[in-house]
RNA sequence: GCCCCGUUGGUGUAGUGGCCUAACACGCCUGCCUUUCACGCAGGAGAUCACCGGUUCAAAUCCGGUACGGGGUACCA
Protein backbone atom coordinates (compact mmCIF):
# COMPACT_ATOMS: atom_id res chain seq x y z
CA UNK A 1 0.00 0.00 0.00
CA UNK A 2 1.34 3.48 -0.98
CA UNK A 3 0.80 6.59 0.94
CA UNK A 4 0.22 9.16 -0.92
CA UNK A 5 1.15 11.90 0.98
CA UNK A 6 4.30 11.18 2.00
CA UNK A 7 6.95 14.22 2.62
CA UNK A 8 9.90 13.53 4.58
CA UNK A 9 12.78 16.02 5.44
CA UNK A 10 16.38 15.51 6.08
CA UNK A 11 17.24 18.45 8.36
CA UNK A 12 20.70 18.68 9.23
CA UNK A 13 22.92 21.63 10.74
CA UNK A 14 25.69 22.99 8.94
CA UNK A 15 28.17 22.71 11.91
CA UNK A 16 30.67 20.77 10.32
CA UNK A 17 30.90 17.50 7.92
CA UNK A 18 28.56 15.23 7.40
CA UNK A 19 28.82 12.28 9.95
CA UNK A 20 27.96 8.96 8.77
CA UNK A 21 25.07 8.52 11.31
CA UNK A 22 23.47 11.56 9.71
CA UNK A 23 23.80 10.21 6.28
CA UNK A 24 22.31 6.77 7.58
CA UNK A 25 18.81 9.07 8.72
CA UNK A 26 19.13 10.61 5.74
CA UNK A 27 19.20 6.85 3.44
CA UNK A 28 16.28 6.02 5.40
CA UNK A 29 14.06 9.14 5.08
CA UNK A 30 14.84 8.94 1.23
CA UNK A 31 14.42 5.22 1.65
CA UNK A 32 10.63 6.15 2.73
CA UNK A 33 10.29 8.78 0.66
CA UNK A 34 10.68 6.76 -2.70
CA UNK A 35 9.17 3.82 -1.55
CA UNK A 36 5.96 5.74 -0.72
CA UNK A 37 6.18 7.59 -4.16
CA UNK A 38 6.58 10.92 -1.47
CA UNK A 39 8.91 13.99 -1.11
CA UNK A 40 12.12 14.19 -0.09
CA UNK A 41 12.90 17.64 1.37
CA UNK A 42 16.22 19.08 2.66
CA UNK A 43 16.44 21.97 5.10
CA UNK A 44 19.45 23.66 6.86
CA UNK A 45 18.74 24.37 10.63
CA UNK A 46 20.84 26.70 10.62
CA UNK A 47 19.50 28.73 13.68
CA UNK A 48 22.83 28.55 15.73
CA UNK A 49 25.20 31.32 14.60
CA UNK A 50 27.78 30.44 17.05
CA UNK A 51 28.22 26.89 15.69
CA UNK A 52 28.03 28.25 11.83
CA UNK A 53 30.11 26.48 9.68
CA UNK A 54 30.26 28.07 6.07
CA UNK A 55 31.55 25.29 4.67
CA UNK A 56 29.29 22.76 5.90
CA UNK A 57 26.70 23.06 3.76
CA UNK A 58 28.16 22.73 0.74
CA UNK A 59 30.01 19.47 2.40
CA UNK A 60 26.06 18.07 3.15
CA UNK A 61 25.45 18.82 -0.23
CA UNK A 62 28.22 16.77 -1.63
CA UNK A 63 27.40 14.09 0.66
CA UNK A 64 24.16 13.40 -0.47
CA UNK A 65 25.06 14.32 -3.93
CA UNK A 66 27.74 11.29 -3.47
CA UNK A 67 25.23 8.96 -2.76
CA UNK A 68 22.63 9.98 -5.32
CA UNK A 69 20.12 10.84 -2.71
CA UNK A 70 18.34 13.58 -4.53
CA UNK A 71 16.02 15.69 -2.94
CA UNK A 72 12.65 17.44 -4.36
CA UNK A 73 12.77 20.63 -2.42
CA UNK A 74 14.67 22.73 -0.59
CA UNK A 75 17.49 23.05 -0.17
CA UNK A 76 15.50 25.29 2.99
CA UNK A 77 17.60 27.69 5.27
CA UNK A 78 16.10 28.39 8.36
CA UNK A 79 17.97 31.54 9.00
CA UNK A 80 16.12 33.10 6.00
CA UNK A 81 12.98 32.64 7.46
CA UNK A 82 13.70 33.87 10.66
CA UNK A 83 10.77 36.19 10.94
CA UNK A 84 8.14 33.38 10.17
CA UNK A 85 9.07 32.29 13.42
CA UNK A 86 9.04 35.36 15.68
CA UNK A 87 5.63 35.76 14.52
CA UNK A 88 4.41 32.86 15.46
CA UNK A 89 6.45 32.89 18.88
CA UNK A 90 4.81 35.95 19.65
CA UNK A 91 1.32 34.89 18.70
CA UNK A 92 1.82 31.89 21.58
CA UNK A 93 2.45 34.96 23.75
CA UNK A 94 -0.74 36.48 22.89
CA UNK A 95 -2.69 32.77 23.33
CA UNK A 96 -0.87 32.40 26.75
CA UNK A 97 1.44 29.64 25.75
CA UNK A 98 4.46 31.76 25.72
CA UNK A 99 6.31 34.29 27.76
CA UNK A 100 9.11 36.69 27.61
CA UNK A 101 12.10 36.06 29.78
CA UNK A 102 14.81 38.60 30.61
CA UNK A 103 16.70 36.29 33.23
CA UNK A 104 20.17 36.90 32.93
CA UNK A 105 22.98 33.89 31.58
CA UNK A 106 24.33 34.80 35.47
CA UNK A 107 21.23 34.35 37.19
CA UNK A 108 20.82 31.11 35.24
CA UNK A 109 24.29 29.71 36.02
CA UNK A 110 23.66 30.39 39.80
CA UNK A 111 20.29 28.45 40.20
CA UNK A 112 21.66 25.80 38.25
CA UNK A 113 24.67 25.73 40.46
CA UNK A 114 22.67 26.23 43.56
CA UNK A 115 20.21 23.28 42.26
CA UNK A 116 23.38 20.83 41.80
CA UNK A 117 24.59 21.95 45.14
CA UNK A 118 21.47 20.68 47.07
CA UNK A 119 21.45 17.87 44.59
CA UNK A 120 18.29 18.80 42.88
CA UNK A 121 18.17 18.16 39.07
CA UNK A 122 19.43 21.39 37.07
CA UNK A 123 16.21 22.90 35.61
CA UNK A 124 15.02 26.49 34.93
CA UNK A 125 12.45 27.18 37.59
CA UNK A 126 10.06 29.06 35.49
CA UNK A 127 10.26 32.12 37.26
CA UNK A 128 10.13 34.59 34.16
CA UNK A 129 6.34 33.42 33.99
CA UNK A 130 4.75 35.96 36.50
CA UNK A 131 7.06 38.64 35.11
CA UNK A 132 4.64 39.47 32.52
CA UNK A 133 6.51 41.11 30.31
CA UNK A 134 5.04 42.89 27.42
CA UNK A 135 5.88 43.15 23.75
CA UNK A 136 6.53 47.11 24.64
CA UNK A 137 9.07 46.05 26.90
CA UNK A 138 10.88 43.62 24.63
CA UNK A 139 10.91 45.72 21.53
CA UNK A 140 12.29 48.97 24.02
CA UNK A 141 15.19 46.53 25.68
CA UNK A 142 16.06 43.53 23.44
CA UNK A 143 19.13 45.25 22.15
CA UNK A 144 20.65 46.11 25.65
CA UNK A 145 19.78 42.91 27.58
CA UNK A 146 19.28 39.43 26.61
CA UNK A 147 15.72 37.99 26.84
CA UNK A 148 14.40 35.11 25.06
CA UNK A 149 10.70 33.85 24.68
CA UNK A 150 9.77 30.43 26.64
CA UNK A 151 7.09 28.30 26.09
CA UNK A 152 4.70 27.73 29.40
CA UNK A 153 4.85 23.94 30.08
CA UNK A 154 1.36 22.91 31.63
CA UNK A 155 2.59 22.18 35.37
CA UNK A 156 1.65 18.34 35.59
CA UNK A 157 0.01 15.25 33.48
CA UNK A 158 1.75 13.25 31.16
CA UNK A 159 2.43 13.87 27.43
CA UNK A 160 2.42 10.44 25.63
CA UNK A 161 2.98 10.13 21.70
CA UNK A 162 3.50 7.49 19.33
CA UNK A 163 6.75 6.50 18.19
CA UNK A 164 6.57 4.49 15.23
CA UNK A 165 9.28 1.98 16.23
CA UNK A 166 9.06 1.68 19.74
CA UNK A 167 5.15 2.47 20.26
CA UNK A 168 3.88 4.80 23.03
CA UNK A 169 6.31 7.16 24.76
CA UNK A 170 5.49 8.53 27.78
CA UNK A 171 6.66 11.17 29.55
CA UNK A 172 5.51 13.47 33.04
CA UNK A 173 5.44 17.00 32.19
CA UNK A 174 6.76 18.24 35.94
CA UNK A 175 10.01 16.67 34.21
CA UNK A 176 10.15 19.42 31.86
CA UNK A 177 11.12 23.19 32.04
CA UNK A 178 10.12 26.28 30.44
CA UNK A 179 11.69 25.59 27.19
CA UNK A 180 13.60 28.44 25.31
CA UNK A 181 11.81 29.08 21.67
CA UNK A 182 13.35 31.86 20.69
CA UNK A 183 16.62 33.38 21.88
CA UNK A 184 17.59 36.38 22.75
CA UNK A 185 19.53 37.23 18.91
CA UNK A 186 16.06 36.75 17.35
CA UNK A 187 16.74 32.89 16.29
CA UNK A 188 14.50 30.18 17.56
CA UNK A 189 15.40 27.54 19.20
CA UNK A 190 15.11 23.88 16.77
CA UNK A 191 12.19 22.69 18.58
CA UNK A 192 10.25 26.38 17.64
CA UNK A 193 11.81 26.28 14.32
CA UNK A 194 11.41 22.52 13.52
CA UNK A 195 8.00 22.31 14.11
CA UNK A 196 7.05 25.25 12.27
CA UNK A 197 8.70 24.28 9.07
CA UNK A 198 7.71 20.63 9.34
CA UNK A 199 4.23 21.80 9.95
CA UNK A 200 3.96 24.28 6.52
CA UNK A 201 5.97 21.87 4.47
CA UNK A 202 3.63 19.28 5.14
CA UNK A 203 6.33 16.83 6.96
CA UNK A 204 3.93 13.56 7.11
CA UNK A 205 6.67 11.55 9.02
CA UNK A 206 9.62 12.69 10.78
CA UNK A 207 12.32 10.14 10.73
CA UNK A 208 15.44 11.34 12.76
CA UNK A 209 18.00 10.41 15.58
CA UNK A 210 16.77 8.79 18.72
CA UNK A 211 18.28 11.92 20.40
CA UNK A 212 15.22 13.27 19.84
CA UNK A 213 12.97 11.44 21.78
CA UNK A 214 13.23 12.94 25.23
CA UNK A 215 12.46 16.36 23.72
CA UNK A 216 9.41 15.22 21.49
CA UNK A 217 7.15 16.13 24.34
CA UNK A 218 7.71 19.44 23.76
CA UNK A 219 7.02 19.19 19.82
CA UNK A 220 3.94 17.63 20.65
CA UNK A 221 3.28 20.60 23.20
CA UNK A 222 3.88 23.56 20.82
CA UNK A 223 1.57 21.50 18.09
CA UNK A 224 -0.95 21.34 20.89
CA UNK A 225 -0.90 25.23 21.32
CA UNK A 226 -0.48 25.94 18.06
CA UNK A 227 -3.57 23.64 16.84
CA UNK A 228 -1.80 21.39 14.90
CA UNK A 229 -1.71 17.66 13.74
CA UNK A 230 1.44 15.66 14.99
CA UNK A 231 3.22 14.65 12.12
CA UNK A 232 3.95 10.87 12.77
CA UNK A 233 7.49 10.42 14.57
CA UNK A 234 10.16 7.86 13.46
CA UNK A 235 13.16 7.89 15.66
CA UNK A 236 16.03 5.47 14.53
CA UNK A 237 19.05 4.48 17.29
CA UNK A 238 22.28 5.83 16.74
CA UNK A 239 25.09 3.90 15.33
CA UNK A 240 27.89 3.01 17.51
CA UNK A 241 31.78 2.29 17.38
CA UNK A 242 33.25 -0.88 18.12
CA UNK A 243 33.61 0.25 21.53
CA UNK A 244 29.70 0.97 21.91
CA UNK A 245 30.72 4.56 22.01
CA UNK A 246 28.76 7.17 19.79
CA UNK A 247 30.72 7.21 16.49
CA UNK A 248 33.26 9.36 16.04
CA UNK A 249 36.87 10.60 14.15
CA UNK A 250 38.69 7.94 16.57
CA UNK A 251 36.69 5.06 14.69
CA UNK A 252 38.35 5.71 11.51
CA UNK A 253 36.62 7.81 9.33
CA UNK A 254 33.65 9.60 10.10
CA UNK A 255 32.47 11.96 7.79
CA UNK A 256 30.77 10.56 4.82
CA UNK A 257 33.12 12.37 2.02
CA UNK A 258 35.74 10.64 3.74
CA UNK A 259 34.73 7.26 3.07
CA UNK A 260 34.47 8.82 -1.19
CA UNK A 261 38.20 9.19 -0.38
CA UNK A 262 38.74 6.16 1.15
CA UNK A 263 37.27 4.35 -1.93
CA UNK A 264 34.56 3.07 -0.97
CA UNK A 265 31.70 2.95 -3.65
CA UNK A 266 28.24 5.14 -2.43
CA UNK A 267 26.41 1.93 -3.75
CA UNK A 268 28.10 0.05 -1.12
CA UNK A 269 28.16 2.77 1.53
CA UNK A 270 24.16 3.37 1.02
CA UNK A 271 23.54 -0.57 1.01
CA UNK A 272 25.68 -1.30 4.30
CA UNK A 273 24.06 1.63 6.50
CA UNK A 274 20.61 0.44 4.86
CA UNK A 275 21.01 -2.32 6.81
CA UNK A 276 22.58 -0.30 9.86
CA UNK A 277 18.98 -0.06 12.06
CA UNK A 278 17.07 -1.80 9.24
CA UNK A 279 16.36 -5.14 7.87
CA UNK A 280 14.60 -6.41 5.01
CA UNK A 281 13.19 -9.19 6.99
CA UNK A 282 14.51 -11.72 4.63
CA UNK A 283 18.11 -12.75 4.21
CA UNK A 284 18.96 -10.60 1.68
CA UNK A 285 22.39 -8.78 1.81
CA UNK A 286 23.52 -7.32 -1.21
CA UNK A 287 21.33 -5.31 -2.85
CA UNK A 288 20.61 -2.72 -5.52
CA UNK A 289 19.28 0.40 -4.45
CA UNK A 290 15.61 -0.46 -6.03
CA UNK A 291 15.59 -3.23 -3.84
CA UNK A 292 15.81 -1.81 -0.79
CA UNK A 293 13.13 0.94 -2.11
CA UNK A 294 11.23 -2.05 -2.70
CA UNK A 295 11.47 -3.34 0.74
CA UNK A 296 11.86 -0.47 2.91
CA UNK A 297 9.18 0.04 5.26
CA UNK A 298 9.32 1.75 8.91
CA UNK A 299 7.91 -1.19 10.80
CA UNK A 300 11.62 -3.31 10.14
CA UNK A 301 13.61 -0.43 12.16
CA UNK A 302 15.34 -1.53 14.87
CA UNK A 303 14.68 0.35 18.69
CA UNK A 304 18.40 -0.40 19.38
CA UNK A 305 22.14 1.01 18.65
CA UNK A 306 23.84 -0.77 16.16
CA UNK A 307 27.53 -0.82 16.01
CA UNK A 308 29.29 -0.13 12.99
CA UNK A 309 31.98 -2.88 11.63
CA UNK A 310 34.11 -1.75 9.22
CA UNK A 311 35.44 -5.04 8.04
CA UNK A 312 32.01 -5.81 6.87
CA UNK A 313 31.64 -2.59 5.07
CA UNK A 314 35.02 -3.90 3.67
CA UNK A 315 33.84 -6.75 2.34
CA UNK A 316 30.65 -5.30 1.01
CA UNK A 317 32.81 -2.74 -0.78
CA UNK A 318 35.17 -5.27 -2.24
CA UNK A 319 31.87 -7.47 -3.54
CA UNK A 320 30.58 -4.16 -5.43
CA UNK A 321 33.63 -3.82 -7.06
CA UNK A 322 33.80 -7.19 -8.30
CA UNK A 323 30.53 -6.58 -9.59
CA UNK A 324 31.52 -3.81 -12.03
CA UNK A 325 32.37 -3.48 -15.29
CA UNK A 326 36.17 -3.34 -16.75
CA UNK A 327 35.44 -0.09 -18.03
CA UNK A 328 33.21 1.09 -15.57
CA UNK A 329 36.35 0.37 -12.91
CA UNK A 330 38.85 1.32 -14.78
CA UNK A 331 37.77 4.70 -14.41
CA UNK A 332 37.27 4.71 -11.00
CA UNK A 333 40.96 3.24 -10.80
CA UNK A 334 42.65 5.50 -13.22
CA UNK A 335 40.56 8.34 -10.99
CA UNK A 336 41.77 7.09 -7.66
CA UNK A 337 45.45 6.16 -9.22
CA UNK A 338 46.06 9.96 -10.96
CA UNK A 339 44.40 11.30 -7.62
CA UNK A 340 47.12 10.10 -5.48
CA UNK A 341 49.56 11.18 -7.78
CA UNK A 342 49.21 14.38 -7.04
CA UNK A 343 49.22 13.57 -3.29
CA UNK A 344 52.19 12.23 -3.63
CA UNK A 345 50.90 8.14 -3.68
CA UNK A 346 52.33 5.35 -4.43
CA UNK A 347 52.88 5.97 -8.48
CA UNK A 348 54.23 9.11 -8.93
CA UNK A 349 55.63 11.44 -11.94
CA UNK A 350 57.86 8.62 -13.56
CA UNK A 351 54.41 6.78 -14.40
CA UNK A 352 53.28 9.06 -17.32
CA UNK A 353 49.47 9.17 -17.71
CA UNK A 354 49.32 7.87 -21.21
CA UNK A 355 51.43 4.77 -20.39
CA UNK A 356 48.74 3.97 -17.43
CA UNK A 357 45.44 4.52 -19.32
CA UNK A 358 46.61 2.84 -22.03
CA UNK A 359 47.38 -0.36 -19.73
CA UNK A 360 44.53 0.19 -17.05
CA UNK A 361 42.04 -1.87 -19.13
CA UNK A 362 44.79 -4.96 -19.35
CA UNK A 363 45.31 -4.63 -15.58
CA UNK A 364 42.37 -3.80 -14.49
CA UNK A 365 40.72 -7.67 -14.36
CA UNK A 366 44.08 -8.55 -13.18
CA UNK A 367 43.03 -6.79 -10.02
CA UNK A 368 39.83 -6.45 -9.59
CA UNK A 369 39.32 -9.35 -7.40
CA UNK A 370 42.01 -8.09 -5.06
CA UNK A 371 40.82 -5.19 -3.87
CA UNK A 372 38.84 -3.78 -1.15
CA UNK A 373 38.43 -0.51 -1.79
CA UNK A 374 39.34 1.67 -4.94
CA UNK A 375 42.14 3.23 -2.98
CA UNK A 376 43.84 -0.31 -2.58
CA UNK A 377 44.38 -0.34 -6.16
CA UNK A 378 47.48 2.12 -6.50
CA UNK A 379 49.88 -0.66 -4.33
CA UNK A 380 48.63 -3.58 -6.54
CA UNK A 381 49.00 -1.51 -10.01
CA UNK A 382 52.89 0.01 -8.33
CA UNK A 383 55.24 -2.99 -10.14
CA UNK A 384 53.62 -3.10 -13.26
CA UNK A 385 55.08 0.62 -13.95
CA UNK A 386 58.12 0.85 -12.02
CA UNK A 387 61.37 -0.83 -12.81
CA UNK A 388 63.45 -0.93 -9.48
CA UNK A 389 61.86 -2.86 -7.30
CA UNK A 390 64.16 -3.03 -4.37
CA UNK A 391 64.12 -7.03 -4.07
CA UNK A 392 66.10 -8.67 -1.38
CA UNK A 393 68.39 -11.14 -2.37
CA UNK A 394 67.34 -14.22 0.05
CA UNK A 395 63.89 -13.68 -0.99
CA UNK A 396 64.30 -15.14 -4.17
CA UNK A 397 65.50 -18.71 -3.21
CA UNK A 398 62.39 -21.08 -2.03
CA UNK A 399 64.02 -23.23 0.97
CA UNK A 400 65.27 -26.60 0.00
CA UNK A 401 66.75 -25.23 -3.49
CA UNK A 402 70.12 -24.35 -4.32
CA UNK A 403 70.87 -20.83 -5.08
CA UNK A 404 72.74 -22.12 -8.41
CA UNK A 405 69.55 -23.46 -9.45
CA UNK A 406 67.85 -20.24 -9.51
CA UNK A 407 70.60 -18.56 -11.09
CA UNK A 408 70.15 -20.70 -13.77
CA UNK A 409 66.26 -21.30 -13.46
CA UNK A 410 66.07 -17.88 -14.44
CA UNK A 411 68.59 -17.51 -17.45
CA UNK A 412 67.03 -20.41 -19.14
CA UNK A 413 63.74 -18.10 -18.49
CA UNK A 414 65.40 -15.12 -20.06
CA UNK A 415 66.51 -17.59 -23.38
CA UNK A 416 63.19 -19.04 -23.33
CA UNK A 417 61.37 -15.65 -23.34
CA UNK A 418 63.52 -14.61 -26.13
CA UNK A 419 62.26 -17.37 -28.42
CA UNK A 420 58.61 -16.07 -27.61
CA UNK A 421 56.85 -13.69 -29.53
CA UNK A 422 53.26 -14.30 -29.17
CA UNK A 423 52.99 -13.52 -25.42
CA UNK A 424 49.61 -14.95 -23.68
CA UNK A 425 49.27 -16.38 -20.51
CA UNK A 426 48.25 -20.22 -21.46
CA UNK A 427 50.74 -20.60 -24.09
CA UNK A 428 53.61 -18.89 -21.61
CA UNK A 429 52.68 -21.41 -18.98
CA UNK A 430 52.87 -24.16 -21.53
CA UNK A 431 56.83 -23.58 -21.94
CA UNK A 432 57.37 -22.75 -18.58
CA UNK A 433 56.41 -25.92 -16.74
CA UNK A 434 58.16 -27.77 -19.66
CA UNK A 435 61.13 -25.82 -18.73
CA UNK A 436 60.66 -26.30 -14.89
CA UNK A 437 60.77 -29.84 -15.62
CA UNK A 438 63.62 -29.58 -18.13
CA UNK A 439 65.55 -28.11 -14.61
CA UNK A 440 64.00 -31.12 -12.75
CA UNK A 441 62.11 -28.19 -10.34
CA UNK A 442 58.26 -28.58 -9.09
CA UNK A 443 56.60 -25.84 -11.40
CA UNK A 444 56.13 -23.44 -8.03
CA UNK A 445 59.77 -23.72 -7.46
CA UNK A 446 60.59 -22.21 -10.61
CA UNK A 447 57.17 -19.66 -10.53
CA UNK A 448 58.42 -17.96 -7.20
CA UNK A 449 61.63 -16.72 -7.82
CA UNK A 450 60.22 -15.33 -11.55
CA UNK A 451 56.86 -14.26 -9.29
CA UNK A 452 59.73 -12.14 -6.77
CA UNK A 453 61.74 -11.25 -10.17
CA UNK A 454 58.74 -9.63 -12.00
CA UNK A 455 56.80 -8.58 -9.12
CA UNK A 456 58.73 -8.29 -6.22
CA UNK A 457 56.25 -9.35 -3.92
CA UNK A 458 55.53 -13.10 -2.86
CA UNK A 459 51.64 -12.48 -4.13
CA UNK A 460 50.49 -11.00 -7.42
CA UNK A 461 47.99 -11.92 -10.05
CA UNK A 462 48.68 -15.07 -12.11
CA UNK A 463 52.11 -14.77 -12.65
CA UNK A 464 51.70 -15.31 -16.69
CA UNK A 465 48.97 -12.62 -16.30
CA UNK A 466 51.35 -10.66 -14.74
CA UNK A 467 53.91 -11.30 -16.98
CA UNK A 468 51.76 -10.66 -20.05
CA UNK A 469 50.84 -7.30 -18.47
CA UNK A 470 54.34 -6.16 -17.86
CA UNK A 471 55.52 -6.65 -21.65
CA UNK A 472 58.43 -9.49 -23.18
CA UNK A 473 61.08 -6.24 -22.60
CA UNK A 474 60.45 -5.53 -18.99
CA UNK A 475 60.19 -9.17 -18.07
CA UNK A 476 63.79 -9.77 -19.39
CA UNK A 477 64.91 -6.60 -17.85
CA UNK A 478 63.86 -7.66 -14.55
CA UNK A 479 64.83 -11.69 -14.67
CA UNK A 480 68.48 -9.93 -15.58
CA UNK A 481 67.99 -7.98 -12.54
CA UNK A 482 67.32 -10.31 -10.25
CA UNK A 483 69.97 -12.67 -11.14
CA UNK A 484 72.46 -9.51 -10.39
CA UNK A 485 71.03 -9.72 -7.29
CA UNK A 486 71.63 -13.37 -6.71
CA UNK A 487 75.15 -13.45 -7.66
CA UNK A 488 76.28 -10.69 -5.22
C1' G B 1 21.27 12.14 40.23
C1' C B 2 16.66 12.26 37.43
C1' C B 3 13.87 11.00 32.82
C1' C B 4 13.50 8.09 28.26
C1' C B 5 14.95 4.01 25.04
C1' G B 6 17.17 -0.59 24.44
C1' U B 7 19.53 -5.87 25.50
C1' U B 8 19.55 -12.88 20.26
C1' G B 9 27.29 -15.89 18.97
C1' G B 10 32.89 -10.84 18.43
C1' U B 11 29.66 -7.61 14.75
C1' G B 12 24.98 -6.68 11.70
C1' U B 13 20.45 -9.09 11.67
C1' A B 14 16.25 -13.28 11.27
C1' G B 15 12.84 -15.00 14.80
C1' U B 16 6.20 -11.74 16.87
C1' G B 17 3.96 -18.24 22.22
C1' G B 18 4.78 -24.72 20.09
C1' C B 19 8.34 -25.96 13.38
C1' C B 20 14.28 -23.08 17.93
C1' U B 21 18.38 -29.37 19.37
C1' A B 22 17.95 -20.71 17.50
C1' A B 23 18.72 -19.12 11.09
C1' C B 24 21.57 -15.81 7.61
C1' A B 25 25.73 -12.42 6.60
C1' C B 26 30.63 -10.36 8.14
C1' G B 27 34.83 -11.92 10.89
C1' C B 28 37.69 -16.30 12.63
C1' C B 29 39.52 -21.59 11.76
C1' U B 30 40.11 -26.09 8.44
C1' G B 31 40.05 -28.22 3.65
C1' C B 32 39.48 -27.83 -1.77
C1' C B 33 40.83 -24.94 -6.18
C1' U B 34 45.87 -22.86 -7.77
C1' U B 35 52.41 -21.16 -9.41
C1' U B 36 51.42 -17.15 -4.82
C1' C B 37 47.61 -13.76 -3.04
C1' A B 38 42.72 -12.85 -3.74
C1' C B 39 38.07 -14.72 -5.58
C1' G B 40 35.12 -19.09 -5.43
C1' C B 41 33.57 -23.71 -3.17
C1' A B 42 32.93 -27.27 1.08
C1' G B 43 33.08 -27.75 6.20
C1' G B 44 33.99 -26.02 11.49
C1' A B 45 34.32 -23.32 16.11
C1' G B 46 31.45 -19.61 18.42
C1' A B 47 24.77 -17.89 21.77
C1' U B 48 22.80 -21.45 28.81
C1' C B 49 18.45 -15.76 23.36
C1' A B 50 21.68 -10.05 29.77
C1' C B 51 19.95 -11.86 34.71
C1' C B 52 15.99 -13.17 38.26
C1' G B 53 11.02 -14.08 38.96
C1' G B 54 5.95 -14.47 37.00
C1' U B 55 1.91 -15.86 33.26
C1' U B 56 1.11 -20.41 30.29
C1' C B 57 0.32 -27.33 29.04
C1' A B 58 4.35 -24.54 26.29
C1' A B 59 8.49 -18.26 26.32
C1' A B 60 14.11 -15.80 22.69
C1' U B 61 9.00 -14.41 21.95
C1' C B 62 3.97 -11.91 27.08
C1' C B 63 4.45 -9.27 32.25
C1' G B 64 7.48 -7.32 36.46
C1' G B 65 12.12 -6.31 38.74
C1' U B 66 17.50 -6.09 38.48
C1' A B 67 21.98 -5.42 35.83
C1' C B 68 24.29 -3.45 31.78
C1' G B 69 24.47 -0.25 27.34
C1' G B 70 22.77 4.10 24.85
C1' G B 71 20.20 8.86 24.65
C1' G B 72 18.43 13.33 27.09
C1' U B 73 18.82 16.69 31.06
C1' A B 74 21.67 24.32 26.91
C1' C B 75 19.51 31.14 24.70
C1' C B 76 23.26 23.18 20.42
C1' A B 77 21.02 20.85 16.98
Amino acid sequence: MVNKNVRVRFAPSPTGNLHIGGVRTAIFNWLFAKANNGKFILRIEDTDQSRYDENSEDSIIKSLNWLSLDWDEGPIRQSERKSIYMEIAKKLIDSGWAYYDDTSPEELEELRKQQIREKKPPRYDNRGRYKEISHEYYEQNKSIKPIVIRFKVPDGGIKPFIDEVRGKVEFNLKEIDDFVILKSDGMPTYHLAHVIDDHEMKISHVIRGEEWISSTPRHVLIHDALGWDYPKYVHVSLILGKDKAKLSKRHGAESALDYKDKGYLPEAILNFLALLGWSPGDNSEIMNIQEIINKFSIDRILGHPAVFDPEKLEWMNGAYIRNLGDEELSEKILLEVNKSKNEGGLLSESVSKQLLESKILILTPLIRERIKKISDSSYLLEYFFYDELNIEKDSLVPKKVDINQIINGLSKSIELLQTVDDFNPEFLEEKFRNLAKDLELKAGQLFFPIRISLTGRKESPPLFDTMCAIGKENSINRLYSAINILNN
